[in-house]
DNA sequence: GCCGTTTTCGGCCCGACTGTTTTCAGTCG
């Protein structure tokens, strides 16, 4: 049991506990010790051996008794009773729009519904308007919600909201009685999917904003609206909310509408040993508002440094502010080139001159092409008489153009055995290798592990390929050890690819953190099939400043030389490893 | 359930909007 699952039973446990109605703070306790658990940089179990687990802060008496147990069993009575009282539908039913624990227990305890499809017959047949608290509005928002779970489980790509969410901005913008407006919530916070699309905009005439963009085209219907905060459907099933505040408000709105709740919880605290209070509204001392012109002042009067929307997810951003350890973030101009880019020859659309065309115009001053290799059939992987035509077509091109280097490697298959996909002699003629596993991703755990170490231990390896194998919101992670992996990549002077593909985005940010500390690299590689899979490339960065990333650890932040004297001291270096 | 330069008991972040209510609970962010 790792801590990722002592993580989630304790937040499982949090959960079941809402539903029994438990005293709101012990179920905020339970939940703090699952995000502690999971943002720890050593294995809990560690800290059960050696008794060290009730001096972190967060985690008291009871919950160390209850990891300890979990460490050593496997389980603890409390979550086993705690399930057996509530049916996986009825925990279930809290992902519907609409419905918190409270009415979830109360439909389970007095209707004896046990799924979400039980609750949407019984909507159907009219069972909900009778009982206390229910009403037919709310049966009808609970069929609504039932729609909206149904179709997207709740959840959208960034890469997916991103550009629409920049789109509605900009006419919110444009509006005429706008002063300022920004997306907010986890948008803004670049998370890798989102639950809705948050906006703040600054108006003196709220009314007429508000009338303004719940009348937009794209609005299918209007949730809730009021004189300052509106929630909308959009056509495309998305939920958009834009919030208006009045002039000097803006900031406080903003930094609240941004987000996280947990990053707020801990600030707000703060704010109030400090004698301030912290809402929407403001900061204040007493009854008298502390005037901010931006974010980083109220920071400032928290005596923290300003801490940027990606880190605001309270995983140790606020003590770094404090001690002024906070990095600076990578950023889009920081980067230099790319890697892993498909072509023809295998599953890509783009031939080599229409990259160096496309890199060049975005300004990247190399690519790293990396077609699949000869088992990946699937998706037209080279065979060895392909790579010698490959490799003096971008010979060829190098020597007629300046603008765009090319680097010329390949994204190497990893064999279920954990070996690559030719052999040595043919796999150092590259100037770079992407190791990926494409296949076989039933394995265990350990075999797993053992698969991706081997290939990391190969001399030829320049890069690890999606760590985790993950699709978001379709394929969970391929189970593997990554701590052991990460370790054994910055053993052997692997870089780790941030595959900034915005349905992968993997490595995840949650463990970027300990990447960057074992003093592994780091490449954002958009993995791209079609040209504009270029724009990947900012989703990328988005999630290297979300995992604490500054341009010393991205390796594509290398200038060419640079990169070209990496992979010639690798060459010389792996000959004797 | 956790915590302690107000505290070993009594707090624990804060407000908008909705629906079902005649003053408020539930949900959400």
């Amino acid at each position: 049991m790792d801590n990722k699952d002592v993580a989630q039973i304790l937040s499982e446990i949090a959960l079941l506990l809402e539903l029994s109605g438990e005293n709101p703070f012990k179920i905020r306790a339970y939940g703090e010790g699952a995000r502690i658990i999971e943002a720890l940089d050593m294995p809990v179990a560690e800290l059960v051996r050696s008794g060290a687990l009730s001096q972190i802060k967060g985690i008291g008496k009871t919950l160390s008794l209850q990891i300890t147990q979990l460490i050593q069993d496997g389980s603890v009575p409390l979550h086993q009773e705690l399930r057996a009282a509530f049916p996986e539908g009825v925990r279930e039913m809290l992902r519907v729009p609409g419905l918190g624990p409270k009415k979830v227990k109360d439909l389970f305890e007095k209707l004896g519904i046990k799924s979400i499809g039980e609750l949407e017959y019984a909507c159907h047949e009219n069972r909900l308007i009778t009982l206390p608290g229910f009403g037919p509005k709310s049966q009808e928002k609970i069929l609504q919600g039932i729609e909206q779970f149904k179709k997207f489980q709740g959840r959208h790509l960034f890469g997916g909201v991103y550009p629409l969410a920049s789109e509605i901005l900009e006419q919110i913008n444009k509006h005429p009685k706008t002063l300022r407006a920004s997306l907010a919530g986890s948008l803004r916070r670049r998370m890798e999917t989102v639950k809705d699309m948050d906006l703040v905009s600054e108006s003196e005439h709220p009314e007429e904003l508000m009338r303004f963009f719940t009348s937009l085209p794209i609005v299918d219907q209007i949730l809730s609206t009021g004189p300052t905060k509106s929630s909308v459907l959009l056509d495309t099933g998305l939920q958009a909310d834009l919030r208006v505040v009045g002039p000097k408000q803006f900031p406080y709105a903003l930094h609240h509408f941004t987000g996280s709740k947990e990053h707020h919880t801990v600030l707000r605290a703060r704010a109030k040993a400090l004698g301030f209070k912290l809402n929407e509204y403001g900061l204040f001392k007493g009854e008298e508002l502390i005037p901010c012109n931006n974010e980083a002042d109220i920071y400032r009067f928290l005596v923290l440094l300003y801490i940027p929307p990606e880190l605001r997810e309270d995983w140790g951003e606020i003590e770094a502010a404090e001690n002024h350890t906070l990095p600076v973030l990578v950023e889009e101009k920081d980067i230099q080139g790319a890697f892993h880019f498909h072509t023809h020859f295998s599953d890509g659309t783009p031939t080599l001159s229409q990259w160096v065309q496309a890199a060049d115009q975005a300004g990247l001053k190399y690519l790293g092409i990396s077609d699949h290799s000869q088992s990946a059939a699937y998706a037209g992987g080279l065979k060895p008489d392909q790579l010698e035509k490959q490799r003096a077509e971008i010979a060829l091109l190098n020597q007629k153009q300046n603008r765009v280097h090319l680097f010329w490697g390949i994204e190497s298959d990893i064999l279920p055995d954990g070996s690559l996909d030719y052999s040595d002699k043919e796999l150092a003629q590259f100037d770079f290798v992407i190791a990926s596993v494409h296949s076989r991703f039933n394995m265990t755990e350990a075999e797993m592990t053992a698969r991706i170490i081997r290939a990391i231990e190969n001399p030829c390896t320049t890069m690890l390929g999606h760590p985790t194998g993950r699709l978001l919101l379709a394929r969970d992670p391929y189970p593997v050890d990554m701590n052991r992996v990460l370790e054994a990549a910055a053993h052997h002077s692997v870089i780790l690819e941030l595959n900034a593909n915005s349905h992968r985005l993997d490595l995840d940010w949650r463990l970027m953190k300990k990447a960057k500390e074992l003093g592994l690299k780091i490449a954002i590689n958009p993995d791209a099939h079609h040209l504009d899979g270029l724009e990947d490339i900012a989703y990328g960065v988005g999630i290297a400043r979300k995992g604490w990333l500054s341009r010393e650890d991205v390796f594509n932040c290398l200038y060419v030389d640079q990169v070209q004297t990496y992979f010639r001291n690798l060459k010389n270096t792996s000959v004797g490893k």
